[in-house]
DNA sequence: GTCGCATTGCGACCCCGTATCATTGGATCA
DNA sequence: TGATCCAATGATACGGGGTCGCAATGCGAC
């Protein structure tokens, strides 16, 4: 997995330190979208409120996104595209595709003028069986 | 507020029983989404455990529909088209308004068919300000 | 009426996330 | 390089939201 820049936090003013960089790390490493105690399991030595706290200041920067399922729990992934996007969640294997649609968006910007509400921000989540669980090996 | 039909209950092999009615009544009185606290402030003589049992229920019937919030939150309203809907969520007044569109739900299917994606069901809530609060009085 | 089992209510419990607060250690500057 | 300051940390307590286990109840079928 590739390394994630981390000079994004200094440029912004926040501090680079040493539990940040674990769970940066860690984040890098994750080849799955992944949940807050499986990140702190891996990272025993890392205060729980602090992987809280870096996943949430991560968040904020748009270097991981949260990824909600269907049955309500969340977990977060690397943000790959950087940009707003929506998500292909497959029930079985939890694999989570990013992928973006300009028609989409344009939907749902029409339902709002429609109504004559004014939109501050939207989610959509396609829950179902991805690509390779539907034909095994 | 119109009643609920409370025959799905029968019908579907579920005792009508009156803790259930006392939940489907406040249900049927709400003006607004509600969360589970709510409801079950109103109805004291009702357990905590019996109302969250009982939403849970009716979700599954489709009389009430989960509303998630942008903080994460959860409420519930009752499902008034009982068809597949999204939502309008309005973040000044809480309000909520349903609305289905085939091209919406067209596009979510496309980008599903393009990944290869099987459907299961998908997730799609509008945030910003309804059109009373855009205009106040 | 009576009987069985779904349902209830209570309370303990669990999960996820946040607040508090004393301590630590980055970054900056002389 | 060392001193300094304040952001960040870790431990822990706390809170909200929801579930579990189990004895008691009451619905509805016969």
């Amino acid at each position: 997995m590739s390394s994630i820049h981390t000079g994004l936090l200094e440029d912004t003013g926040y501090r680079l330190t040493a539990p940040r960089r674990a769970v940066i790390n860690a984040i890098a490493r994750a080849n799955r979208p992944f949940t807050i105690e499986e990140l702190s399991e891996q990272l025993p030595n890392i205060g729980r409120a602090t992987v809280f706290r870096t996943i949430k200041l991560l968040h904020e920067l748009d270097i991981v996104c949260r990824v909600p399922l269907e049955d309500g729990g969340i977990r977060y992934e690397r943000s790959h595209s950087g940009r707003h996007h929506h998500h292909l969640i497959c029930g079985e294997c939890g694999s989570v595709t990013e992928f973006s649609d300009p028609a989409l968006d344009e939907a749902i910007e029409q339902n709002a003028e429609i109504a004559s509400f004014e939109l501050d921000g939207h989610s959509a989540e396609l829950y179902g069986r991805c690509a390779p669980c539907r034909r095994p090996t």
